[in-house]
DNA sequence: AAACACTGTTCGGCAATAGCGAACGAGGGA
DNA sequence: TCCCTCGTTCGCTATTGCCGAACAGTGTTT
């Protein structure tokens, strides 16, 4: 581990939260380092473009380049590209906005965002980081990870955003296991009030969970008279996008391996 | 200068080239440093989230804490927060794509995207780097950038992407003399063939360019009888926008100089 | 009006640390 | 089956990054 790199990442995570800048000395008490050690990795980031100085008031800002970045990151992602088809086609059949999510540390990244097909002025989510544990991409990708990981995430602290949030972990347990009881996972609000989801895990051709698909909207439309005509579209699409991805059915890869 | 912090940027640049990622000796030799050396760096990233190692191939990749970092920079971003709304009205009159950027390095970075109001499928093009002198908002940006920046642009090499793409330096800068003299800067084919561009810059509250906004789309519906019409509604647009980052109009602000 | 407290910044020396060479274990191709 | 190449680990050396102290500029308070 590199010492200077890791503490630059952590300069950049106090940027990204410091919604007007931060300036040297903020920075150097939040990593606990001397001033001019946070400002010389400052000045070298900056050079970089991964962070910006502000001309007037010399505050530090993130720089473009990190959004560029970002972009790389999403054209080089299998399971984004593989599932813009899919989730154009989900949005259409369903009527809703279809988000397509990875697991990134405690959160959930939205990595594709289709529009609802016919609606008003919608503002895109990509790029978009949610606590796992308050959306339906997040208990879907969870309840089929590996035990120990499962646990591990599990036994960390579960914030509350509203008050449908879950954050007793034993709940939460149980509801994973519906969730892979009925092949798709539900939110209720628990991110934000009013607002629900419907997603179904998507697994790679290793056989392990690459992300999550799934449907986002108003609770009154997504968990209506029709949730189990959403869930079953959710969760084809799912499985179709996994095929994509080159993970056969999980019979299918077990009668191959058996075969061999 | 951080010597360690310097070559991890180096090697998300690296990364971000590799489509499909980079090996560690790869990426060693591209430093021009040790294995190790590299190995090191890219653990470290990895802890951080900026880069993913493939779990089968051993190659490394971005990682997902870019596009929360992106994402993290454009919610920051004061310009872009201010355009969503004008480019959404600038669309709408013009019907056709609207494209806000700025200047990053040598290359225009889009901030946001606003598609055309009656369209088919349109892709996002947020986070596109596009070369200053092959699009009508590095113009526009560029034209009336500080002498000496804009000189040093004009030194650098200027790659060729279409046929139409203008390389000769002498040749771009009296295209941008007559962007400062019409207030607006215009693309021809030179970035993709039969796209077109129109584009005004946009100045913050220091009276600086804070980047440029216009309108994107086929020559034949930018630069046809109406070109006129859609160059006032955009140079009427980046005076609003740059008005709501609080600069005033040039004549303004010297007259509130002269009274002070 | 003047001293203050705060900012971002530069300099030099010490030692922690990052970088390298060499060696290891594993995987795939011939 | 062998061999080549990959990603990874280990320990030594001196390079390099880190810190204390001091500098210059601003906006604020007394």
């Amino acid at each position: 581990m590199v010492q200077s790199v890791a503490r630059a990442i952590e300069i950049l995570r106090v940027l990204g939260g410091a919604a007007r800048g931060a300036g040297v000395t903020e920075v150097a008490e939040r990593l606990g380092v001397a001033k001019p050690t946070a400002h010389a990795l400052l000045r070298t980031l900056e050079a970089g473009q991964l962070v910006a100085q502000d001309a007037e008031t010399g505050k530090y800002r993130l720089g473009p380049a990190l959004l560029e970045l970002g972009n790389a990151y999403l054209e080089t992602h299998e399971l984004r590209a593989r599932s813009v088809a899919w989730a154009d086609g989900l949005a259409s059949r369903t009527g809703e906005a279809v988000w397509v999510g990875v697991l990134s540390g405690d959160h959930v990244l939205v990595v594709h965002h289709a529009f609802r097909p016919e609606g008003a002025v919608q503002i895109l989510e990509v790029g978009a980081a949610v606590p796992w544990h308050t959306c339906a991409l997040g208990k879907a990708i969870v309840a089929v990870l590996p035990d120990p990981e499962r646990a591990a995430l599990l036994r960390a602290p579960l914030p509350a955003l509203t008050g449908a949030t879950l954050t007793d972990a034993a709940e939460l347990g149980e509801e994973l296991a519906s969730a892979r009881a009925t092949g798709y996972a539900v939110e209720d609000g628990e991110a934000a009030i009013g607002d629900a989801g419907l997603a179904a895990p998507v697994y790679d051709h290793t056989g392990a969970v690459a992300g999550a698909i799934g449907l986002v909207g108003p609770v009154e439309r997504l968990l209506g008279d029709n949730r189990s005509e959403l869930a079953v579209a959710v969760r084809e699409t799912a499985r179709h996008l996994s095929r994509d991805l080159g993970s056969g059915r999980p019979a299918a890869r077990g009668w191959i391996a058996a075969a061999s």
